[in-house]
DNA sequence: CAATTGATGTAATAACATAACATTTGCAAT
DNA sequence: ATTGCAAATGTTATGTTATTACATCAATTG
């Protein structure tokens, strides 16, 4: 899938991602963008729906927050599978994928007949700034 | 790590769970126990705490939930990186470990120095029965 | 223009999780 | 048995994350 032009809140939500250090919640992004006239979680999660489904940002659910994509222009979701390790201390996230993993996950899944939409992997840890 | 006497309320949060049939929201869990005297969240948060400690509960990070360990009495915690596969229809979840899959993830988070402490492998989609 | 579609604005509410503080219980040391 | 401690529990309030419902606006199209 290609991404399309953005619309204004999908930009404002998208550029506030690319320029954070690490994941933000909704509801910070929504407070970052006050200035610019948001005033509802609405409108800072349904800009977050669209830039999901273009793959230009991950949604992190072990904690319930969201980081614009490590791999620009490179359309993520062609890649597989991604993970990610996430650092508890600084929030720092490093991106990756690895095709071995993909295919011993879903050789597993095929082998149960189940389908899969939507792999999560996240290793939550220390960064090697932080664990030093 | 072996698992200590549970108490009264641990105890019936986990028989909760393990009579369930899939994983089960904290709030559920809390209105299952009303009847036993339950009144309050933290009463079903504070048990779960000890439960995921103990490793006979598992977190679903991306669905907010809880479930019982699939392989009693062998102590989860022990065969490394737990992964499941959550059916979106009916709520089912296929617990499983994989070696090779640990070692991949572990291996790459090796090589970027970063000190992994825990990690979530979760695959949403259809079971077989609901794919069908 | 009328109809449709996608995006946006706003308010209210639902769902998930923790903080703070008081009380009770079990158990060991004196 | 009493004292002291640690773990568990009870209770209220609050904080955080996400969605429902409904109204409006803008661009496209027949
Ligand atoms: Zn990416
Ligand atoms: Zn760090
Ligand atoms: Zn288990
Ligand atoms: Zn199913």
């Amino acid at each position: 899938m290609t991404t399309p032009q953005l619309t204004k809140n999908q930009s404002l939500v998208f550029d506030v991602l690319e320029k954070a250090e690490g994941p933000l919640s909704a509801y910070t992004i929504l407070d970052k963008l006050r200035d610019h006239g948001f005033r509802a979680p609405l409108q800072v999660y349904r800009a977050l729906e669209k830039l999901l489904e273009y793959g230009v940002v991950h949604r992190l659910e072990s904690i319930n927050s969201f980081v614009a994509c490590a791999h620009p222009g490179e359309n993520c979701h062609s890649h597989g599978i991604v993970a990610f390790a996430i650092c508890e201390s600084c929030g720092q996230v490093m991106e990756f994928h690895d095709h071995e993993v993909d295919h011993r996950l879903m050789a597993w899944v095929r082998g149960q007949k189940f389908k899969p939409e939507k792999t999560t992997i996240e290793i939550r840890g220390l960064c090697e700034a932080c664990a030093a």
